[in-house]
DNA sequence: TACCACCTCTATAACGTTATACAGGTGGTG
DNA sequence: CACCACCTGTATAACGTTATAGAGGTGGTA
């Protein structure tokens, strides 16, 4: 059934060889040979296959962008860019969801996947420094967001210090002073959240506002349901906030829906402020204010650094790169309600 | 640098073959040669490469999931389930984005990809049943959504038409008369857009109510933005419709914000129904009436089907499946706001 | 004429794996 | 003791591709 060189080269009556060279362009082949080779493979609808040339070659023309969680509309954002971007190149991207899971973070560094992909693109978030170092493979990493720092490969993300620090300068801007921060880690893990935490801290500083711990409330995970819960926590308290900063905008939302169940308005009552830009933001009641990180920047780079290592044009130390961001300010903080 | 089979053989002192043998337990070993074998995998840290197995074997292990739309969460939610399936079944999935883009299509179908992979679960949207049919690759295919009907592989989707039909019965039970449907088909594709359409005219019919095509409203696509705008162009119609069913939860949020900025409330003004039942219908404000079809169902037996067909353990006709739905009543169409 | 350079094309050895066929040894049975 | 069955392990040929080395022919130059 499968069409193979073979077959090709029989049918046009050359050898292996020469259909190979028509096919890849590799050497040249005149010009008669190459009609004939060319009408072969027109007519039984060759295509070659990958597995065979990967294990030749050691190249798939495959590379691999795994996540920490699909249904989260950034990531499906990322990736549909990254898609873009890599068939722009000549290659194509499969997703892995590594469903924020440690083994399945493991098996994709190291595991029988790499055979079959010719570099990823990673963005961890339960291993750390220790499991990157300890990789085997030798297929091209770049690293996307703020999993783990320090390695030798490229790193991608935004400054996420920053980032926060701008979220609540807007906050402090108009008017709050008792400001939430939904979304702490847990564990140990989610390295970002640890630094949205930090550019809340320098910000409330800053503005002179007090460091109030019962205003912090982590999650176990950062879906909508996460930030519903904990937006609900802290509108029990004897003192609730008076504008919330969620470690994403999914969070931002759940926290959004809280109040209108318990009958507040935002930004009015409270003001809601997110990190992320999803598009989902957009078409929200009231819509979300929040920061945008330069999806296109993050998913184009990360992309071409990657491909730049697998073509080996790229033999320069390890690029650490921070990509920009802006403040979008929608509804659920502007006065105009 | 990448660890072989040799390399453990000549580490245990033993031949490939037996190495082999240990890691797939394909023929018995004895204990303390396994034992030896066991213990250099472990120190070199092998694992198999995919691509010289597939090569010789014939299967890699991989399926994939072709979507044609990764920012739609229904499908990141489906993809979620398939995955969690798969691996169950000792397989990995990977998505395929064909961002309904034809060209994008045709290649998954019958393109080099499908070397690489053992089995496709596919949701077509601009390909027809020809291009199923001239289909070359051997490799199983689960079709699902209602892309294409009336060829030779499995098929899973929900009765769209009664689906569609029970949305209106629904709107028409709460006492709406001027109904309208947003994400009516342009062009001659998308399939579940005319039989969607079809349970709409059958409702209306069944309930007494006359089909008014200027409440019909096609979409070029099937996002938020496009129910966006088919809402605000409703709207400003001489009489505007007092519900509205959407193609799809996205385009029916969209709708929900074209309500909010026009000032107009739902479902007080306009009820809105979706079909999907993703998550965020359940964080709107308001609440997201939907048809639930049951992603479940779906996903678990696209995937076991299709393993099935892969081991050759089915090999009966191909089965056509319609999974059950159901109504999830909320905000946007209940009478209590 | 003799020699070399060049241009096409071909034969073949890998890449890492698994299935097949077979070799060697051990124990049991007639 | 002869024979067979069985168990454990091995050598080897594929799978489809590409890189390398080289074969054969043509034309130009000394």
């Amino acid at each position: 059934m499968a069409v193979s060189l073979k077959d090709i080269a029989e049918r046009a009556g050359v050898s292996l060889a020469t259909v190979s060279n028509v096919v890849n362009g590799y050497r040249p082949v005149g010009e008669r040979t190459r009609q004939r080779v060319q009408q072969a493979v027109d007519e039984l609808g060759y295509s070659p296959n990958l597995s065979a040339r990967h294990l030749r070659r050691g190249r798939t023309g495959l590379i691999a962008l795994a996540i920490p969680e699909l249904n989260n509309p950034y990531f499906a954002e990322l990736a549909e860019i990254a898609i873009r971007e890599a068939a722009g190149l000549g290659y194509t991207l499969v997703m892995e969801n590594t469903a924020a899971d440690r083994e399945a973070e493991l098996l994709l560094l190291d595991g029988s996947r790499r055979h079959i992909i010719d570099g990823l693109i990673f963005s961890p978030v339960r291993i750390g420094r220790a499991e990157v170092l300890a990789r085997t493979a030798d297929s091209p990493l770049v690293l996307i967001g703020e999993g783990v720092h320090d390695v030798p490969h490229d790193h991608i993300a935004i400054d996420n210090v920053a980032a926060s620090h701008a979220a609540i300068q807007h906050l402090v801007g108009i008017g709050r002073r008792r400001i939430a921060f939904i979304g702490a880690a847990d564990g140990g893990d989610r390295q970002s959240a640890h630094l949205r935490l930090r550019g809340y801290r320098e910000a409330l500083a800053a503005a002179g506002l007090p460091y109030r711990p019962g205003l912090v409330a982590p999650t176990r995970e950062f879906g909508r349901r996460d930030g519903e819960q904990a937006m609900r926590d802290l509108l029990a308290l004897d003192e609730p906030p008076d504008a919330v900063f969620g470690y994403n905008d999914l969070v931002a939302i759940g926290a959004l829906r809280a109040l209108t169940e318990a009958g507040h308005r935002a930004p009015r009552d409270v003001a809601v402020i997110g990190i992320d830009d999803i598009e989902e933001g957009r078409f929200s009641n009231p819509t979300l204010t929040t920061i945008a990180p330069d999806k296109e920047a993050i998913g184009r780079l990360a992309v071409r650094r990657l491909v730049a290592r697998i073509e080996g044009t790229q033999v320069t130390a390890p690029l650490t790169v921070q990509t920009p961001f802006r403040l979008i300010c929608r509804e659920s903080t502007s006065a105009g309600r």
